[in-house]
RNA sequence: GCGGGCGUCGCCAAGUGGUUAAGGCAGCGGCUUGUGGCGCCGCUAUUCGGGGGUUCGAAUCCCCUCGCUCGCCCCA
């Protein structure tokens, strides 16, 4: 075995596993063609200030998990840990608004410098969607519901669907200078990183997972007291919208997105069969992003289905390889150049080929074909090439297993007979 | 960045100081020189993640290191 390893955390997806991929992204693909989204593509590359400035330099993210270097001009450059600043980045740069609000979609490798564990890497892939230059509550839901049914389509089950509003801006800093008061006054009784975190970002301190400092927490003030008029009247439309829509949903006012580019609208989606990591698709509101990287006041909504999370959640099933619909069998040297004819010319018929090009006997090559779990077998030997024949054998006819049907044909006849035979 | 567990063939593993490192799956070959799914037979680790040390002797004990894994933090 070689030395040479792969990074730490970067993962090899390896045939057994291509296939899942493949299928999820062309459920992907048709799911959000039908609901009027385009693809967008971006650099997985970046100046550093776009993350700097479009996540906050607050987060954990940023502050600690960003693979940052500095290319051959010097520059500061990043991996991108995320995808929704470099579309915010893209649609600023090109203008695009001008054609219009924009419905985008994307996919593609991210990068965050963690210890790996169940459904973390460094390098993992997000698949995503942007509504760019939506104000209204509608778009929330939409939004909400594309995750949830595509979601559905894959075959998942057991998922959980939290929501909150995080509010305006406004909202949420009286409320944080409120908490910060609050949680001030008990600060022995926090833990340590809740205590760092108290002037740093406060919101988060909500969400933390430490067991005292849970149930400290369920005196807190609560967001939701501290929302106005307008963002309680937004939020309750958003649940009235849910409801309509039959998407099941739990409120969550502990619920704190990571990046601080969120506003109103927060969700996530969650399973109990991911272990610790149970977050397959989050997203939110970003009213302020584009603003704030230069651009003009852009209402925008948008989540991340982490893929390898969704992977492991729809199972086996998805990963199942396709079987040929025919082997191809062949024996001896005037075989060989009909053998790979036929195969080709099945392939144009669209049929799944596979073409065994062992030499071994005939015994040995059936057994692969077997395992190969072809239907049919076509079998080249010395016979069939003389005379301008092929013969084709049922494989996987569990009725009679002693005599299977087996076909003799002229080689010109290929064509009909397929059409006869495979369906 | 911090804690716990683990590293023996492509995969799953037995072995816990003493001659040639079990076994199963997969792979390859044969029984069967043109017919598969069963069966039987054979082949496939000079080596136990790597490096040092202890010992007459180490996969087994000690030290270091690398990697994997689970959890914390955080997130998809």
């Amino acid at each position: 075995m070689t030395n040479l390893k792969n990074l730490r955390g970067m993962v090899d997806l390896l045939p057994a596993q291509t296939l899942g991929w493949q299928k999820v992204e062309t459920i992907a693909l048709e799911h959000f063609s039908r609901a009027g989204l385009q693809e967008i593509r971006t650099p997985i590359i970046e100046q550093t200030e776009l993350f700097l400035r479009g996540i906050g330099e607050n987060t954990d993210v940023v502050g600690k998990e960003m693979y940052n270097f500095d290319d051959r001009g010097g520059r500061p450059c990043t991996l991108r840990p995320e995808g929704t600043a470099s579309v915010a980045r893209a649609i600023l740069q090109h203008g695009l608004l001008n054609n219009g609000s924009q419905r985008l979609w994307y996919r593609g490798p991210m990068f965050r410098y963690e210890r790996p564990q169940a459904g973390r890497q460094r390098q993992f892939h997000q698949i995503g969607v942007e509504f760019v230059g939506f104000a209204s509550v509608m778009s929330d839901a939409e939004v909400i519901s594309i995750a949830w049914e595509f979601l559905k389509e894959v075959g998942l089950s057991d998922l959980t669907l939290e929501i909150n509003s995080l509010g305006s801006n406004e909202d949420r800093n009286i409320f944080k200078e409120k908490l910060k008061d609050w949680l001030n006054q008990r600060f022995d009784f926090l833990d340590e990183d809740s205590q760092r975190r108290i002037n740093v970002n406060p919101l988060r301190i909500l969400d933390s997972k430490n067991t005292s400092t849970k149930e400290l927490l369920c005196e807190a003030p609560s967001l939701n007291d501290f929302l106005s008029k307008k963002s309680k009247t937004r939020f309750n439309y958003l649940q009235e919208l849910l409801d309509n829509l039959n998407i099941p949903y739990k409120i969550n006012n502990k619920l704190v997105r990571g990046l601080d580019y969120y506003s109103h609208t927060a969700f996530e989606i969650t399973s109990e069969h991911l272990g610790s990591q149970a977050t397959v698709c989050g997203g939110g509101r970003y009213d302020g992003l584009l603003s704030e990287l230069g651009g003009p006041i852009t209402p925008s909504i948008g989540w991340a289905i982490g893929m390898e999370r969704l992977i492991i959640l729809a199972g086996d099933k998805i990963l199942q390889s396709k079987s040929p619909d025919v082997y191809v069998i062949h024996k001896g040297e005037k075989a060989e150049q009909l053998a790979l004819n036929i195969t080709c010319q099945l392939r144009s018929a669209n049929l799944t080929t596979e073409l065994d090009y062992s030499g071994s006997s005939f015994s040995k090559q059936f057994k692969r074909a077997d395992k190969s779990l072809a239907r049919w077998a076509i079998i080249i030997g010395e016979d069939e090439v003389s005379k301008g024949q092929l013969l084709m054998k049922k494989l996987r006819d569990n009725e009679n297993k002693e005599g299977r049907e087996e076909y003799i044909f002229l080689i010109e006849d290929l064509n009909q007979i397929i059409n006869q035979l495979i369906d």
